[in-house]
DNA sequence: ATCTATTCATAACT
DNA sequence: TAGTTATGAATAGAT
């Protein structure tokens, strides 16, 4: 490839072997992707690094495929009871499919989230005058409820995951839903910049 | 690609989409494969076609990084307890790729194992003369004490596997070794073709 | 299933 | 660590 065709055996001058693994890790998930939406298909990789770093990728959500496989591999192949098969069946799936969007839209916010709580690192808050603090506390409130909305239409839908279905299909207990709960407690810090009186 | 770029959206035809899902499947599991091998990681891919079919691939096997990657899930980042961190590194680690290799191992011989089944079927049988059921016989015996030993030295080490460990370490509980039990029964049927005087 | 014209991915370099 | 480019690989469309 590019330059050389290269030897497939572990890369030995290390620097070379990350460079490698960062590209080449994007291009799988890439491909990944492009395989989801070309075919309808659902994928999940995950990938741990030599130094034990784990990347993961999944669409429409890795946990969701993670738990459909878990499932198939408890029971052997041509095992899996029929309760099983009809909560993966076509309904249960459809209201998935919006719950995994749903997730997906609450990750993306939670990123968003993170990144407006790192940027402003301590010392440049000090730096921003009164009107810009008042400005990025409300913007983040609006944020945090924006996710709290969702967290809330997620968890009362979140009884449908596949995966409690069927364990409590197989173990004829109630269902308990996963606890997709969602914490911004970085909000204290900010909060704890701003003088008492705004 | 190839003769014209394709949009990124899904296919509307179905026997395309069809061809391209098995393709482009092939081309990421061989991807994840040099990915592995290039950089010393561990892939693991889990991916449902929309009729609901499930292929995965895995390096150096699909279930040890699941389960691995269970672990990390059930930790909010940078809570894994310490002696899960522990049982996660180096000593271990390298038992656990032995074990995972032995897996490997076994799967093959399990899939040699099937193909032998599968391909004497009834009519073929009936149409070998002694001499050749005898050699059939033989080299499936032979087949699964291999597989039986490689399967014992397997359970006696498999203990030692991350997920399990991890959530004893979590639940404050004994260690149960997974089953990775493995059965033949379908050498009866081969077993029962045979005049009783063999 | 097999064949190529193309597009894509990426190894080596900067 | 990020960007460039020559070359090897993957694959869409056709057979």
């Amino acid at each position: 490839m590019g330059r050389k065709k290269v030897e497939m055996k572990k890369i030995d001058n290390e620097t070379t072997r990350g460079v490698t693994f960062s590209k080449r890790r994007f291009g799988l998930f890439k491909k990944a992707s492009e395989l989801s939406t070309l075919c309808g298909a659902e994928v999940a990789i995950v990938v741990f690094s030599q130094n034990g770093k784990v990347y993961s990728f999944g669409h429409p959500h890795v946990n969701s495929i993670v738990d459909k496989y878990l499932i198939q591999r408890t029971f052997p192949e041509g095992t899996v009871p029929e309760i099983v098969s009809r909560i993966q069946g076509t309904r249960v799936n459809e209201l998935n499919q919006e719950i995994n969007q749903l997730l997906s839209d609450l990750e993306e916010e939670k990123k968003r989230g993170e990144t407006l709580l790192q940027q402003p690192e301590e010392d440049e808050i000090m730096n921003l005058d009164l009107l810009q603090l008042k400005h990025l506390l409300f913007s983040m409130e609006e944020l945090k409820n924006h996710v709290k909305t969702q967290t809330n239409m997620i968890t009362s839908l979140v009884p449908i995951n596949t995966a409690s279905l069927a364990q409590a299909a197989a173990n004829n207990i109630a269902v308990v839903p996963h606890g997709y709960d969602f914490e911004l407690e970085d909000f204290e810090f900010l909060s704890s910049c701003l003088p008492e009186c705004i």
